[in-house]
DNA sequence: CTGTCTGTACCAACTAGTCGGTACATAACT
DNA sequence: AGTTATGTACCGACTAGTTGGTACAGACAG
């Protein structure tokens, strides 16, 4: 074995790996134990020693999409203070147009999707998706809420309200780039999104 | 024969009722030809006397959640040429709102559930949503050309690429309502969409 | 009788999950 | 030292149940 297999337990990242990759692309029901088994070549003994059920490796598979998400898209665009606040949120969608562009309009969201395919079926799913956007909004919010202390949001816009719509807008335009295989319209999308927070600004555009 | 509907195929019908029930709650993977059979109390054999197999049905099923979208929700806002096209698109925002809150949150969009599930997994329905997306915004696009001409959209908006905004909007707002299970967001994004088209918007308002 | 329907029995493939058993390293006891 | 025990990591056959789909015999009309 080589010397760089320090890895504490790297049977149990490469299921999470496999089953993220296969989950976000055929939905968490259509992906059988067996798929994820034959992708990460461990056995299915093995797989219960790590993991005791398929529900728990859904859960843990979200956790490792947020994850993903938060810290290669939402915080690179965020976290730094010195950018004007609603240039955070217009990088935030280009980079969201950005991923979509590379994955050739395929895959969507792997939260919208899995929030689409589990939300009635699975509570305990559910629970966890919505406080996902929750986070996500809350992300958007705090952002639009400076922009507003700045005087470049108008008051009569409500941050929280702004932010919801903003998530289910970019939530859309890649539901629809998903089926039409269109990124047109995820530019489109993303232009009107932009074009949207014009409505609310004051001062220099 | 009575003279209303003569039942060509009552069975037929039943297992179709069924089955969009079903599908539009749980998904088309996760609904089992038995969990339909069993809900229309229709023998397998009998089954496929009607359809050829589960895809069928599935393709049947769309058609009907087409047929029932266009009738109940399009063009009962669309088809009065004597309201203003603003308006129309505004009653089909309402109209969208009105049928979330009903269904209690439950459900989402049939037809976007199924984009979601079936785009990158099954090419025939993806052609078959996409194409049902398509007609949604022409509808859409139509209204928005004919304010347009009207001038009471301004000459800058290009109603193609608004409309495609607006159907993404309404289904990014349809799933953040029903995995937040609130309908409070529903309400704020169609808020926003209506404001949205303020933007555009010329003379009275 | 003939063609349209319908129910029952059945199939092979697949599902999540369980089982007994193995390999091996570290520790504990003598 | 030697050997006995313990915990971790792993395997693949197996179970019970479900999946979509088929075969076929009977019913019921014209």
């Amino acid at each position: 074995m080589t010397s760089a297999t320090k890895t504490p337990n790297a049977t149990r990242e490469h299921i999470l790996h496999a089953a993220s990759r296969l989950m976000t692309l055929k939905g968490y029901h259509s992906t059988s134990l067996d798929d994820v088994l034959r992708a990460s070549g461990v056995g299915k003994g093995n797989f219960y020693y790590y993991f005791k059920s398929k529900e728990e490796l859904g859960y843990a598979m979200l956790d490792r999409i947020i994850l993903g998400f938060v810290e290669r898209t939402l915080e690179p665009c965020f976290s730094d203070g010195t950018v004007a606040p609603l240039d955070r949120v217009r990088c935030f969608f280009d980079r969201v147009l950005e991923a979509q562009r590379q994955r050739n309009c395929v895959g969507g969201c792997p939260m919208g999707n899995l929030a689409s395919e589990l939300s009635d079926v699975h509570e305990g799913f559910r629970q966890r998706l919505a406080e996902i956007f929750t986070r996500w909004r809350a992300r958007l919010t705090d952002a639009l809420a400076e922009a507003q202390a700045q005087e470049s949001l108008g008051p009569e816009c409500d941050p929280a309200v702004l932010a919801y719509f903003l998530v289910a807008g970019l939530e859309g335009a890649i539901l629809l780039t998903k089926v039409t295989k269109d990124i047109q319209i995820m530019e489109a999308c993303v232009g009107e999104l932009k074009a949207h927070l014009l409505l609310y600004t004051r001062g220099p555009r």
